[in-house]
This record gives C-alpha cells, sequence and structure tokens, in this order.
DNA sequence: TATGAATGAGCATTCATTCAT
DNA sequence: AATGAATGAATGCTCATTCAT
C-alpha cells in the first residue's frame, strides 16, 4: 500500500521516489529531494541511515506503484493469455504517464554497475517478482505442456524487458506495441 | 579502426571507455580518468571540450568495438538466420568479456534520462545500427513474405535488448541461450 | 551592526571583507577565504549560496565599516561645511588604515563591468548613499540658494570620488588634501 | 599612431584591447584573446612574455586612442578654457561610444591592487599624462597668478577623474555634465 | 615566425554525511 | 522526532604558461 499520509517520512519517500525516477539515482542529490520534500536534512538520516537505504525503499515503492496499476488492468480478467497482454498493455500506460523512464530496477542496475549489495538485491527481487507473474500465468494457460512452460514464460519476460528499454531509449511505446503483436503469434 | 597508438588522446578514450563502461558515467569522475591514464586534466580538456563529449567518443569507441567482434563472429557465413544467431552468440561472449556491464547505449540513457542531446543522440544512432542489422539480415532470408520481414527484425531485435539487460541483471547468460532458444522457433 | 561574534559566518565574512577589499574580488578565491577563515568550504557555501552572494554581504559590511567611521568624525559638529570637511578627512584616514585600496563599491564595478546584477546593484545602492550624505549636508548650509544645492553637492561629490580613485592610485592622501583645499573655496 | 596591419602582433594587441577594456583584465582569459584573435596560443607568448606585458601594451594602446580623440577635439582650439571643457566633452564621447568602461588606468589598479610592477608604472605613467595636460593649459591661462596654477590643475584634475567613475558607476554622462558645470565657476 | 599539444595549479561549486541541540 | 550548522572529499572545468617542431 502507498502510505497516503503526511508524515516527514513519506514525504521524503514521494519526493525520492520523484526525483530518482525521474532523474535518476546519482544525478538526484540528497539536498534536492529535502528540498523540494520540505524538511531537513537531518531529518532524511534520522529515517534513512544513507542514500542507499533511501533508494532500497524507493525500489520497493516503485513495486508498489506497479502492481496495484497492474491490478487494476487485471480486475476481470480471468484468462491467463489476456492477462499477459494486459501486462504489456499496463506497461504502455505506465511508461506513458511516467515520461518514458523505463524500469527502475534496470536502470538501478545500470546506474551501479557493481556497487552497494543492498541495492542490487532488492532491485533482482522485484526483477523476479516480473519474472515469476509471467510463469505463473503460462503455467494457468491450457494447451502447453509443462515442459515448455519456462521457455515460454522466458520469452515473453525477454519481449517484456525488450520492450521497456527499447521504450526509453525511442521515448515512445511502439516497442511495445512490438512486443504484444509477437506475443499475440506465441500465445 | 581502433587506434592501437599510445597518444595522450588515445591513451584518455581507451581508459574512459574502460572506466565508463566499467563504473558507469556517472560515477566516473575526470579525476580518475586522468589518473588511470597518465595525463595531465587541461590535456584531456585540450582533446574534449566537456566531459559529455569524451562520452560521445566512449559511444563511438564502444560500436567499434562490438562492430569488430560480431564481423569476426559472421566469418564465412553466409546464411542470414545463422548470422542473426551468431549475433547473439557474439552478445553472450561480449558480455562474459566485460563483466556483464550490459548495453553502454542503454545504459548511459538510463543514466541520463533527459540530459544532454549529444550523447542521447549518440546512443540512439548506435541503436538504431543494432536495429537495422537485424532488419538486412532478415531481409536477406528466403520464405519471408515482404510484410513480414519489419515484424520479425523487431522481434527479434526486442530479443536482443531483453536478452542484454536480463544478463546484466542476473550476471549471466542464461537469458542470451534464452533468446536464443526463442530465436529457432522463429527462423 | 559590525557583528563581534566569532561565529562561523562571522569569521567567513570578515576575513572575505579584509581579502576582497586588499586584493581584490576576481584575485580572491575561494580556498583562501576558507583557510584564513579557518572554515570548511561546504560551510561557507552553507550560509552563502555563491561567491556572488558573499561579495554582496562584503559591500554591505564596507558600508558599514565606512558608516560607523564617518560618525566618529562628526560627533559633536554641527556646522555642515563642517561635517563635509570632516567627511573627507574621514576618507583620508579610512585609506590611509586600508592600504589605499580606494573605494570598494567603485572598485567592484571596475573589475566586473557587466556581470552580476546582484553585485552591481549593491555597489550603486551604496555609491547613492555617498551622493546624499553631500546633498543632505548641503541643504542644511546656509546661504545657499536652493537652486544650487543640487549642483553644490554634486561638485563635492565629484571631487570626493575624483580623490578616492587618484589617493589609491598613487598611494597617497595628497589628492584627498587637494579637494579639501578646493571644497574650502566652495563652501 | 595605431597600427593598422593586420600582422598576428597587431591583432593579439586589438582584441586585447578591445576585451580587457569591455570584461576587464582578470576576468579576459588567455584563451578568448587568442580565439577571437585568430592565433595560436603559442603566438601570443612569442610576440608578449606574458600576460602581463600583454597588458602593458594595452594600456599604452588605450593612451593611443584617447590621444588621438582628444587632438580631433582640441582641432583649432586655442583658448585653454575652452581646450579643458573640450577635454571634458571628449571624455563624454569616449565613455559613449565605449559602453561607460571608465577609465583604462584607473580599472587596472582597481583591479590588481598590489601585484605587477610592470603594469602599476605603466598605468600610473598614463594617469600622469592626464595630469599634465591640465597642468599645462592652466600654465597657459591668462590671469592665474602662478601660485595657484597647480591648485587650480589639480582641482580640475580631481573633477575629471571624479566624473570618469561616477559614469562608469552610473552609466551615464551626466557626471560629466555636472563635472563641466563646476569647471564653468572656475575657468 | 608560427603552431599544436601538453601541463600543474587553481577555480567555484556540490557531494553524502555527521553532530550538537 | 526533528533540525540548523558544520564538514572533508570530490565534482567538472579553466588558468597562464611551456615545449617540441
Amino acid at each position: 500500500m502507498i502510505s497516503t499520509d503526511h508524515s516527514v517520512k513519506e514525504q521524503i519517500v514521494s519526493t525520492a521516489d520523484r526525483l530518482f525516477y525521474r532523474q535518476g539515482y546519482n544525478l538526484t542529490g540528497i539536498n534536492q529531494i529535502i528540498e523540494e520534500a520540505g524538511v531537513a536534512k537531518a531529518s532524511l538520516y534520522y529515517h534513512f541511515p544513507s542514500k542507499e537505504d533511501l533508494c532500497v525503499a524507493y525500489l520497493k515503492r516503485r513495486y508498489e506503484k506497479w502492481s496495484s496499476m497492474l491490478s487494476r488492468y487485471l480486475e476481470g480478467v480471468s484468462d491467463p493469455a489476456k492477462a499477459i497482454v494486459r501486462c504489456f498493455e499496463c506497461r504502455s500506460e505506465y511508461l506513458i504517464s511516467n515520461d518514458f523512464s523505463g524500469c527502475s530496477y534496470i536502470r538501478i542496475i545500470a546506474e551501479m554497475p557493481q556497487r552497494s549489495d543492498k541495492i542490487n538485491q532488492q532491485a533482482v527481487l522485484n526483477k523476479e517478482k516480473q519474472h515469476q507473474f509471467f510463469i505463473d500465468q503460462v503455467k494457468r494457460m491450457k494447451d502447453i505442456p509443462s515442459d515448455n512452460v519456462l521457455d515460454l514464460a522466458n520469452t515473453i519476460y525477454l519481449l517484456f524487458d525488450g520492450a521497456t528499454v527499447q521504450s526509453q531509449v525511442y521515448r515512445n511505446v511502439l516497442p511495445i506495441e512490438n512486443a504484444i503483436r509477437a506475443l499475440q503469434k506465441l500465445i
């Protein structure tokens, strides 16, 4: 659940979320965050021992936002093949409404190739949840021999990430449309 | 052609190439570059007006490196379907030998969401060359109705980028192997 | 009021005041200021967003210093003509005790012909206060037809600035003595 | 005489003259000079051992420019009182046509309070020539007792410098008009 | 004469973090 | 729980000058 209170901590996380995602983690300074959040610097460090910890909170929040958006897209959808397509359509809206900022997990790994373990773990964890979503849906599909379930899910997952990064690169959703078209031949 | 001389300029570019790719652009400071290149700071700024310009040179060099590696992989390969698979195999070796640092073009865009035009243009240009490679190969394939050429090339391109970023995220080449398997069903 | 506490901010301003006035604004680096003030660089930037803002504080302080010195010179002086002469005598001591560094407002404008608005405005403001002082005194003089008040004040003001810059150029107070002699023919 | 040839040396001096006067000495870098002059850096250092030496050349050139302009203003003027007024009128045009950049000699001293002897000497030398001009004219005036010659010349000189710096500060020629009015009561 | 290339020292500014209250 | 003030280290970049050709 995304907190809607106006506590200092909430102010900090929501501001960091917005800025890290829009500008990137390394290009967003602590000063900008506290300024736009309207809190004191020491308050930030009271709630988050370091910028890295704030980053972990940001990644969790990004998952929450994506997750709740996806839930809305899946309301009333029971067919797993349809659910997968809806997931891609959801990503399309997600990117449009977020200035084509791509996938926060991929980006944080792109920015910090070998630095923080804490951050890396959270990003990979979130990534795995996306992966698992496709596995779950494919498992529910009829007519898919169990031998092929993982292969199909992996292919879909590859198309999903490929579409996400290309949408960021080209700043439009054509790659997602391409992916949906490819998808429809597979499922 | 990658210069192999030992001039100051070459020292700067090759050091920047190594560090930008390994550590990321924003986490690599000018100071580290000149230190490891063994040149004076003003020498760097004599050859490159700004860090951004050095970044453009880095992106060009990355393309040269990838491009020459790919050429070696394609030697003696005339079948376009085979060439596409070789391209994915090449990527596998590229990532293994580069510590799973992913795609420099995607990463630079991930790091600088809305900054420099110069950098963005070079990154997108390089990305388009990858896209064009797949289009060229698919065009050469028999039995592909011309209506489907672009669709197929786009799907391959999505798999290529999906596999690249997932290999970076998970630090192994399984995603590339998954992509090759998906590929073989398509071509 | 000139603060006499020993806070970090006060240390910065008083050191900047001394160095800017003695060496000039452009020849005084932030590094020298923090070194001689004995504070950290980030502390300076905590209190002053930029070197320009510190310059504005310097110009204000210069006015305070001149102003309080002038007040002492005018103690017990009621005759306006005498007050004007005392003002020139005060300038003489001011320059002697400040190594003939001239007028800080004029100098900052001389150093930054078309740069910062913030600085320029403060300098012109301070300059106008000097002008106004002469106008006020002349107004208080008897036997001056009101038609001539501004003309006389302007002439005195010209002598004042002429004497100040010439004292700086020649590094002695003869120009001020010349100005006082000219003055005595006028009032 | 101001050289009108297009030699490298001439290019350098005329560019430096323009930039030093417009922007100030310390705010004008060697790089900007050579760029705008269209010469190589080492060419500048071939002709001028240091930036200071170039500054001396600049000050000499400023004198030549002022001097030739003044000569034009004095053509056909034989009355010394009239000549003095013409000198002030000349200054008015000089400042208007030079963006109210003030007196280059005063400014260079304002910028470099205790640095270079070479520069300081040239500036004071030029300043003394201005002083001497007024002495010469006053000496030629009838009805001035020889005891008073220097006093009167000094007063005029004070008005001249006061008017020059105030014109720079306020960016208009009202101070010069004030000075001329004061002048006319004196001579 | 003239130049392209190289440099060490310095610039103003920002970084994430900590401390005393 | 919250803050204003302080910091050492690093940031990207520019300075006037020199050297080999």
